[in-house]
RNA sequence: GCCGGAUUAGCUCAGCCCGGUAGAGCAGCUGAUUUGUAAUCAGAAGGUCGAGGGUUCGAAUCCCUCAUCCGGCACCA
């Protein structure tokens, strides 16, 4: 039943092995990967956890039986962690079916910084299950016993796992195509259905491993399907590391939008308008300074602005298609003349509306119709999350028509503007992926053709670079999607641009070209920030609610040291005023260390004291968030200062 | 929508297992203190225990239904 798993070589010949220095070591006989790392020293051999072979990872056991360039991987290598984790899942497999007998297994992959398991089982695991399961885990770790890798046959292997009750299991391999060799491997007297490669023994996964939760999840992740149960855990080299990781997620919990929303006064949510925002006077002073940013930024882009019906008849999204398609994460009303509207979900067919008011000519394009356009669309339950994923949003919108030739330097130029905003936001990282046609798709190859390559050329002509997202286009055209990478390493999809030829197409769209005919134009649709309640909940996440000062809803507090200076102070936050700074006034009875601390909490940029000697000399001791220190200026000078930096960016 | 967990004062949480009608800290309020850079002291007050139903002499506590929130899954034009 079992068969090495060997390279094809050859019998009889010697192995020159080339390593990773360049050096080339010769056996006379094919060996393994083990036995490559002990000719080669004792510490590695103890080290090693898996083999390179011309740049494909395999089990250490394997023979290499010709001439290869190979590599010793211990845990110092990035690929390390892969095989850790994946030797933990296996663990975690173990632990359970240990413990709760009759648990049917399924599949167990790596996710970022871990990996899960997901298990049949009617009964619920609980927290508690959670902590005895990770304690088994550490004894099957302790007993060491190798991995050891067989290969089975197919039909071998289904009946195989069904005598065992392994049913998903055996589903997984009928999946496999027929004739096809399966892996499995054994630790212990415990085996699992599994295409490797993995380290030498469970020992190797050592004590950098956590459970962190328990959570549904369909099978083959199809809705459709029954829910299993999948325990998610993390795994690292050690348990420094670890220790580390769990301390990034503590950081991600303190800096969460919902709470920092609530603590800064910015938002609230409750039940009787689910997934919508109430913005309290700040979180709307934020909204309101970032929405005038982006104004500013699109008039210098001669986009013009319009503003249409939230309420538009349900006729508009049958000729759009998207009654046919979303029709149920639609917000509709009826009238009592028995028509139906929908509050619309997105600004495109109402922006085409627009454009089809008088004839266009090809001297119009490009025509960049933007709107703050505010769109209701009933999510389900379960996706709502704090600003993050609601059902009344308002995006930075705008739609491009243009003609296809225009479509790669109206791209760039986007691509420009985008990337310069995410600056101006504090945002360095950001990835973009491009989406290629999907399977089913409207539009001819030929346009296909045409789109995907002007899009490409922008973004390389924008001196960008871009990952592909095979098949994950729109069906009406490629696009692009802009991730950033916030502070604490998370990615958060913003930005978006969209090529469609379906849309002006439906809704009949033209214009009149150079030629006298008409013609369709192209609709880019675009969006920067995406929604101003997501990018405002990654902004406070990102920032840890230190807003940098031009977005700051309160950037200066004046507090003063007695009242006797409140006369002064309030001089002084009226000059601030005037200098377009948004300044309050503190003149409660209070220490000034109790008024510096309840201002530092509340994450205020600026306090401004002032006391007896700043009365005196028309001064104002200025002291920074997160800084310890003061520094005594002129009135004056600290509104020509903070003057400047309260105009933000954009000067 | 699905699985699991949670919901007690403005906030953070205890009380629930084992039923006898609620407790702390912070905030807020009142008073004193006029203070020089991350919490001055004192006092009084604050809760139909998410909603509805059931069991019981008696329910925050046990049972059921619903709602919302949290963690995932699915979805995301």
């Amino acid at each position: 039943m079992t068969a090495p798993n060997q390279t094809a070589a050859p019998q009889g010949a010697g192995v020159a092995i080339t390593l990773p220095d360049g050096s080339v070591r010769r056996f006379d006989r094919p060996v393994t990967g083990a036995e490559i790392a002990a000719a080669i020293g004792p510490g590695l051999a103890k080290a090693a956890l898996a083999l390179e072979i011309d740049g494909r990872i395999v089990d250490l056991a394997t023979v290499v039986a010709r001439a290869a360039r190979i590599a010793i991987v211990t845990r110092k290598d990035p690929i390390a962690l892969e095989i850790i984790r994946h030797d933990a899942a296996h663990v975690l497999a173990q632990a359970v079916q240990e413990i709760y007998p009759g648990t049917q297994v399924t599949i167990g992959p790596n996710i970022e910084n871990g990996f899960y398991y997901d298990f049949a089982r009617p009964a619920p695991f609980t927290p508690e299950d959670l902590a005895r399961i990770e304690a088994r885990m550490h004894e099957i770790i302790a007993r060491n016993a190798p991995f050891v890798r067989e290969e089975w046959d197919r039909e071998d292997a289904i009946t195989a796992f069904k005598e065992k009750g392994e049913h998903y299991k055996a589903a997984l391999i009928e999946g496999f195509p027929a004739g096809e060799g399966i892996s499995v491997y054994r630790q212990g007297d415990w085996l699992d259905l599994c295409r490797g490669p993995h380290g030498p023994a469970t020992g190797h996964i050592g004590k950098g491993f956590k459970l962190l939760k328990v959570a549904g999840a369909y099978w083959r992740g199809d809705s459709r399907n029954e829910m299993l149960q999948r325990i998610y855990g993390t795994a690292w080299r050690d348990e420094k590391e670890l220790a580390h990781y769990l301390a990034l997620l503590e950081e991600a919990e303190r800096r969460d939008h919902r709470r920092l929303g609530r603590e800064m006064e910015l938002f609230h949510f409750q039940e009787e308008a689910v997934g919508s925002v109430f913005w309290h006077p700040k979180g709307w002073q934020l909204y309101r300074v970032i929405e005038d940013y982006i104004r500013a930024r699109l008039k210098r882009e001669h986009y013009v602005e319009v503003r249409t019906p939230q309420l538009v008849d349900r006729t508009l999204w049958e000729m759009s298609g998207h009654w046919e398609k979303f029709r149920d994460h639609m917000f509709t009303a009826q009238t009592e003349d028995q028509r139906i509207f929908a509050l619309k979900p997105m600004n495109c067919p109402c922006h085409v509306q627009i454009f089809r008011q008088g004839l266009k000519s090809y001297r119009d394009l490009p025509l960049r119709m933007a709107e703050f356009g505010s769109c209701h669309r009933y999510e389900p339950s379960g996706a709502l999350h704090g600003l993050m994923r609601v059902r009344a949003f308002t995006q930075d919108d705008a739609h491009i028509f243009c003609t296809e030739d225009q479509i790669t330097a109206e791209t760039r130029r986007f691509c420009d503007v985008l990337m310069s905003v995410y600056r101006d936001f504090g945002y360095d990282d950001v990835r973009i992926k491009f989406s290629d046609r999907p399977a089913t798709r409207a539009g001819t190859d030929a346009i296909w053709d045409k789109a995907e390559d002007a899009l490409k050329r922008a973004v390389e002509a924008a001196g960008l670079t871009f990952t592909l997202n095979p098949g994950e286009g729109a069906f009406y055209g490629p696009k692009l999607e802009f991730v950033l990478r916030d502070a604490l390493g998370r990615d958060w999809q913003c930005g978006t641009l969209q090529v469609d030829f379906v849309l002006p197409e439906r809704l009949d769209a033209s214009y009149v070209g150079e030629d006298g005919q008409k013609h369709r134009p192209v609709m880019l649709h675009r969006a920067i920030l995406g929604s101003f309640e997501r990018f405002i909940g990654i902004l406070i996440e990102h920032h840890a609610g230190r807003l940098p000062f031009w977005l700051a809803p309160v950037q200066a507090v004046v507090a003063t040291i007695t009242n006797d200076s409140d006369a002064y102070a309030a001089e002084v936050r009226d000059a601030l005023d005037a200098a377009g700074i948004r300044a309050e006034i503190d003149d409660r009875n209070e220490k000034i260390s109790y008024k510096v601390r309840e201002h530092s909490v509340a994450k205020v940029p600026v306090i401004l004291a002032v006391g007896k000697r700043e009365v005196e000399n028309r001064e104002v001791a200025l002291r920074r968030l997160g800084r310890n220190d003061q520094e005594v200026l002129a009135l004056e000078d600290v509104i020509t200062r903070l003057g400047a930096e309260a105009r933000g960016p954009l000067g």
